[in-house]
DNA sequence: CGGTATCCGTGCGGATACTG
DNA sequence: CAGTATCCGCACGGATACCG
């Protein structure tokens, strides 16, 4: 039960609070759709240079992907080369912080990988069972 | 060097495709802000009403942590309790798929813990070097 | 209390044009 | 090629009001 991950309850004036704010705005800079799909693509191509990124990177314009690039060039996680050459060529590759991050997301992958049939499924039955029968639904479960 | 945990590449009439989408939409899900805060919130405390849901998850508003437990609810990631009282009382807590899933994120709250400070170097020093000089900046560094 | 419905600002992110 | 700058739509998310 108290598996403490991450509490955020105690933000008041609290001496570790800027502790914690850092903590989570890490999340939230990390828990961002290009930034782990980038950090993806670093991870198992290796180096790339810019215009081969935004391929693999399916979807991601010109402007996201040089933003994340630099978010995670700042946090310390992707290095970034420039050719002194022209046209120009830049490559980018995940340091080993990057890399290290790159581990923990593999996990997060492999999980949905292995759990993905079984959300598709609830996921089928949550939207069958909601006939948009809303005050008192089905799935409400009386208990004491 | 081959990772292989996600590889968006091949997205263009490949049999595959599907279930790539699918993974990449699951990620999507759970690579979000309150969706992590709100499984992370249910993990270290374990069953909880809404209204103490809203205290423990900061910031959150009414309308995004509603909306953020439906979709957990719908992706079979935590069960909704309605106790048939009045005034309501609505407990939510992970099932156990929700608790899988919990692991793997506690991984990157790890990680985030260790390495934060880290982090915040780096991202001190490339705020530092950034004075703003475009063309060519200090970090470019060449190669051949 | 635990929602839903509505209104509404703003900031994310795409499209386009331009530069070294 | 790898950006930056600008414009702009729209969806995300907050604030408010109301309901069972």
């Amino acid at each position: 039960m108290e598996t403490n991950c991450y509490d955020g309850a105690y933000a008041h004036d609290n001496p570790q609070k800027k502790t914690d704010d850092l903590a989570r705005n890490i999340i939230e800079q990390i828990a961002d759709k290009w930034t782990i799909l980038v950090i993806d693509a670093l991870g198992t191509h290796g180096e790339m240079r810019f215009s081969r990124l935004r391929e693999v990177v399916e979807g991601v314009s010109q402007k996201m992907l040089t933003k994340t690039l630099r978010q995670l060039e700042r946090d310390g996680l992707v290095t970034r080369y420039v050719h002194p050459v022209i046209p120009p060529r830049v490559d980018y590759q995940l340091t080993p912080l990057g890399r290290s991050l790159l581990d923990k997301i593999c996990g997060i992958w492999d999980w949905v990988e292995v759990h993905m049939s079984e959300m598709e499924l609830a996921r089928r039955e949550f939207d069958h069972g909601e006939k948009r029968v809303d005050h008192l639904r089905p799935r409400d479960v009386p208990i004491a």
